[in-house]
DNA sequence: CCTACTACGCTTTTT
DNA sequence: GCGTAGTAGG
């Protein structure tokens, strides 16, 4: 009996296949975290690898951390040894080691968005551009889709020529880059392109990498962009022996510049791949998967892969239409409560949105409610103004050319640096082409700026001076006790005395204990480990166990899964987003559909729809069709009206799923599909013909173009002056006749 | 130099 | 319908 009996024979193949190249198609709850640890155990403990040259690579931390924890029980000697780690922190140490060969210092500060932002606002203002021409939005998803693609600023400019718009981004990108130099500092984008560079300059480097990484393991593949993919393709090039595993139905950050031809197109990069499928699910009901199938075979160029479980049939999939969102939040809560009667396990519940503005509805219902929750995304944590100051500090200490931590912190707490002075520092500094920090330490140089003024920047240079004594010689902690004492900082907020002041000490305390935490865990405390780690984290890796509902969104709740899962907002608009149905094209309906499909699979026992006929959105109400999805999924896979419909109908009978038999009664009765198809207007009869002027609430005018009446209800094919043709159900759209 | 008001602008977001 | 960012006024 050895460790590996417990595997099917896919997943065994999958272990044993150790050498060359192995494209892994994993689909959800194929259990691909198993095999991935099986076999770093099977390299280690039969193939005698040394657990030294082994490389896993994830997207995030906290997939990381669980892999590692797995390593760590699985193998006894040497787990330690193997990288288990993003592809950001790899890359972070690996800069660390020799980023001076491409003419940065090696205590470099990572930029994170906000950094990224506030840098290409400055550069966008000293170019003098337009900035609702030039929004920091734009520009930023220009640069970073240009660095994640692995274009320079050369190459950009070379393909910008005669484009006007796409010259004067060049020249943004251009600056911003040369900003980021004289700050020395990388933003993500650069952690993975300045790698790659050093690859790519320094060949000793990457032999030495490649040496080292014989084995290399990557996660979710389908979500690696182009220069993730040279990451790996690079260190592979050597060995060979790289194992990708992914799903391609389950590509939802395309967005981000993941690039679903990396897993399509990977036999063609390494020509002898072996290629295994895992398409058993174990975490799944089969009515489950095949709502998740039904929608997803939609899609045009999935790998073919087809999901089965031998879990059993379990139960329909729960459609409900409710009135507006108010109702639809109402409704899932007293499900909820019906259904935890028993148990009051909470945490057996998710609620996945399409956007995180959905979850505020949920918060105010189930606090009515007395449902335990929480919600994951909002702010995070190192996110909040307060810890971002201390940050801030520290990362000037540690890279004193740090411009944004520089202007951040210059005159906070108030120390009396207004902004004209700090303009005036900063064009010496852009004059010089030196950093502000050096631009202070020679204030007295600046003619502009008057002895009062410059007076307290040497003194805040002084303060500067003295942290960086102490992180010479000092522990972090040391150098936050520091930094407080001497700005004075949580003072300045006790005598502010709000409640959101005291919110914000008690934060910064927190702070002071994630760092004693981080002393004790390291095993070497250095300020240059703390801070690149502080940039690297996100909150949603600290996913706690509590006994509470979870509201997200659905990007949030990829790699998890619940017993019972609610998606609501199933909304043309919603979900697919307007962005989507508005602006984008096929394969970005594509990638919602993938979306509604690693939703789906999150389930284990309950899968729950929801619809609301009103919704109230960004302030305004909108009344949007039923998705697209819903009307893909097999009807008979659907159970249309959970028992308390007005109306009796045939839904009435089909209803026998053991939450709805239980007959939860909610005091508002819920709108059924089919009741929303019924309600109008078949009796009246449609109060508008073909070639008719209507008004849709949310499309403004247009012309009929097509009536074709369906079950109960009938299908308007509209032509909208403004969005073109669309199709509507005449109950949904409640289009009003305009008249002349 | 700091505070208060208005205007705007909205998907998703592993790092 | 809310949070942020930029501007005007004290």
């Amino acid at each position: 009996m050895s460790i590996y009996d417990s595997l099917n024979p896919r997943q065994k193949e999958a272990v044993f296949c150790t050498d060359g190249p192995l494209l892994l198609l994993a689909g959800a709850g194929s259990g691909k975290t198993r095999v991935l640890i099986h076999r770093i155990a099977y390299l280690i403990e039969e193939k005698k690898v040394n657990p030294w040259n082994i490389f896993a690579i994830t997207f995030t931390n906290k997939a990381a951390g669980e892999m590692r924890e797995r390593v760590d029980n699985m193998i006894g000697y040497g787990a330690d040894k193997i990288w288990v780690s993003t592809f950001h922190s790899a890359c972070v140490r690996i800069l660390r080691r020799d980023i001076d060969k491409l003419g940065y210092n090696k205590n470099f500060s990572i930029y994170d968005t906000d950094d990224q932002k506030r840098t290409i606002r400055d550069v966008v203002k000293s170019l003098m551009y337009d900035k609702k021409m030039f929004t920091e939005k734009a520009c930023m998803n220009t640069i970073s889709t240009a660095k994640e693609q692995y274009m320079s600023v050369a190459d950009f400019k070379e393909d910008a020529k005669g484009n006007f718009r796409l010259e004067k981004m060049a020249t943004i990108y251009e600056k911003y880059q040369k900003q980021l130099e004289t700050s020395n500092a990388l933003d993500f984008d650069d952690i993975l392109y300045k790698t790659v560079e050093l690859f790519e300059h320094h060949p000793e480097v990457l032999e030495y990498w490649q040496e080292r990484f014989k084995y290399i393991m990557v996660d979710e593949y389908q979500d690696t962009n182009a220069v993730q993919f040279l990451f790996v393709k690079k260190l592979a090039s050597k060995y060979k022996n790289i194992c990708v595993v992914g799903d391609d139905d389950q590509s939802i950050y395309k967005f981000r510049g993941a690039d679903i031809r990396n897993i399509l197109d990977f036999n063609s990069y390494f020509p002898d791949a072996t290629i295994i499928k895992l398409e058993q699910n174990y975490r799944s009901t089969s009515n489950i998967l095949n709502v998740a199938n039904s929608v997803i075979r939609n899609n045009s160029g999935r790998m073919d892969k087809t999901l089965f479980t031998e879990n059993g049939e379990g139960e329909k999939t729960a459609f409900s239409c409710y009135e507006d969102n108010y109702k639809e939040a109402e409704g899932i809560a007293k499900i909820i409560k019906k259904l935890s009667a028993d148990t009051s396990n909470y945490s057996d519940f998710a609620v996945l949105n399409r956007t995180n503005a959905q979850s505020r509805v949920f918060e105010e219902k189930f606090m009515e409610y007395d449902i335990p929750y929480k919600i994951v995304g909002g702010v995070s944590f190192y996110a909040r103004m307060e810890i971002r100051d201390i940050i801030a500090y520290m990362k000037l200490v540690h890279n004193i050319c740090d411009d944004q931590a520089m202007k951040r912190i210059i005159n906070v707490p108030r120390r009396g640096i207004g902004l004209t002075t700090i303009d005036k520092l900063n064009s010496y500094a852009i004059e010089n082409g030196i950093c502000l920090y050096d631009a202070a330490c020679s204030v007295g140089k600046i003619s502009d700026i008057k002895k009062a003024a410059a007076s307290k920047i040497l003194s805040f240079v002084q303060m500067i001076e003295s942290f960086r004594d102490i992180a010479e010689s000092g522990k972090v902690s040391e150098l936050y006790a520091k930094i407080l004492e001497e700005t004075g900082y949580v003072e300045n907020l006790t005598i502010e005395g709000t409640d959101e002041a005291k919110d914000r000490i008690r934060n910064i305390e927190e702070l002071n204990s994630k760092i004693v935490n981080y002393e004790e865990n390291a095993s070497e405390s250095n300020l240059d480990e703390f801070l690149s780690e502080v940039a690297l984290i996100s909150e949603v890796d600290s996913l706690s166990s509590d006994n509470a509902v979870t509201v997200m969104t659905i990007h949030s709740a990829k790699g998890l899964e619940f017993e019972n899962v609610f998606l609501s907002g199933l909304e043309e608009g919603v979900f697919p987003s307007y962005i989507v149905t508005e602006y984008g094209d096929d394969e970005e309906i594509e990638e919602e559909r993938r979306l509604f499909y690693v939703a789906a699979t999150r389930a284990k026992k309950r899968l729950f729809i929801s619809v609301a006929k009103k919704r109230a959105i960004n302030g305004m109400t909108q009344y949007n069709d039923i998705s697209r999805f819903v009307k893909e999924i097999d009807s008979d896979l659907l159970d249309l009206a959970p028992s308390f419909s007005k109306t009796s109908n045939i839904s009435q009978i089909r209803s026998v799923n053991s939450y709805s038999s239980t007959a939860i009664k909610p005091a508002n009765p819920m709108m059924t599909y089919k009741e929303a198809k019924e309600e109008n207007p078949l009796e009246e009869g449609l109060s508008y013909k073909e070639g008719d002027r209507v008004r849709h609430i949310k499309f403004g005018l247009g012309t009929v173009k097509s009536i074709t009446p369906v079950e109960n209800d009938y299908e308007v094919v509209v032509d909208y002056d403004k969005h073109g043709v669309r199709r509507s159900y005449a109950s949904f759209a409640k289009l009003k006749l305009e008249m002349l």
